[in-house]
DNA sequence: GATCTACATACTCTTGACGGAATATACGGT
DNA sequence: ACCGTATATTCCGTCAAGAGTATGTAGATC
C-alpha cells in the first residue's frame, strides 16, 4: 500500500545533485563515508549530512564497523523506491559527472576490498 | 545526452503532492485549469502556480483556446522524461489520493469531451 | 588517559519553495 | 465601452533546504 508521503519523500531525496551522486555510486555496493568523500571531491560536512537525510527518509542503511559508517542501499525495499532506484540507473547512465563518478569508484575499488567481506558482498 | 540538471528539474518537479497529483490526472489527456481545480479541490491561484511550475521545467505544455489554457504533457519527451512519468504511473497505482482523483476525473468525462476535439485527443 | 581517525551534530546565514490575498490580464459576450 | 469568466502575476509571510565553520563523539592506538 504506497502512500503518496512515501513516493514524496523518495522524490524530496532525488532533487539534489549531491544525493543523486551518492546513490548512483552506492548502486554498485556498500561504502563509508571516507569513499563517498573521494570519489565525489565534496567536504566531508556535506557528504555526512547528505548520507544522513538519505538515511532518515529510508533510502540508504548504516552499520558500524569499528571507526567506519558503512553505508549500503537497502536490501528489503519498497516497490516504489525499488522502481526510482532503477529509473535513476537508467536515467544516469549518459551523463559526464555519474560515469566519472563511477570511474573513481573503479580506481577505489583495491581500497576498498575488505568492505565487500565484512558486509557480505553485494 | 542527458544532464544532471535537467534530471533534477525533474525531480524538483515531482516533490510537491499537489504537482504529483496534476501530473497524474495530465496523463490521461489535457486539461485545462478549471478542471484542475475540480478534481483537486485546490483553489485557483494553488493549482496555477504548479502549472507555471510545471511549465518552467518542462514537463507541461500549454495552448490557449479562447478563454481557457489547455495543460499537456509534452508529445516529445525527453528519455529521463519519459522513463520518470512512466515510473510515476506505476507507483502510483496503489494510493488512495490518487486514485481518488482519477475517480473524479472520469466522473467530469462528460463535461471535458470538447477538449479532445479541440486538441486533437489524448 | 592523551591522541588520532572517522564521522556526526550544532550553529549561522542565505536562498528558494509554498501558501494565500489581492490585483492584473486576456478573451468573449452584451 | 463594459462586464463576466478564466487564468496569471505580484506581494508578503513562513519555513525548510543547503552550505560552511566549528565542535562533539565513538572507537582504536600508544
Amino acid at each position: 500500500m504506497a502512500d503518496c508521503a512515501s513516493l514524496l519523500q523518495i522524490y524530496q531525496c532525488l532533487c539534489d545533485e549531491t544525493r543523486l551522486r551518492l546513490l548512483n555510486i552506492l548502486s554498485r555496493g556498500p561504502l563509508c563515508v571516507c569513499h563517498f568523500q573521494e570519489v565525489l571531491g565534496e567536504a566531508q560536512v556535506k557528504i555526512s549530512k547528505h548520507l544522513g537525510y538519505l538515511r532518515d527518509k529510508g533510502l540508504v542503511e548504516v552499520t558500524r564497523h569499528q571507526n567506519w559508517m558503512i553505508y549500503s542501499l537497502p536490501e528489503k525495499r519498497s516497490p516504489e523506491l525499488d522502481a526510482n532506484l532503477r529509473c535513476l540507473q537508467d536515467c544516469v547512465q549518459t551523463d559526464r559527472v555519474f560515469k566519472a563518478d563511477l570511474r573513481r569508484l573503479e580506481a577505489l575499488r583495491p581500497k576498498i576490498g575488505w568492505l565487500e567481506k565484512v558486509c557480505g558482498g553485494e
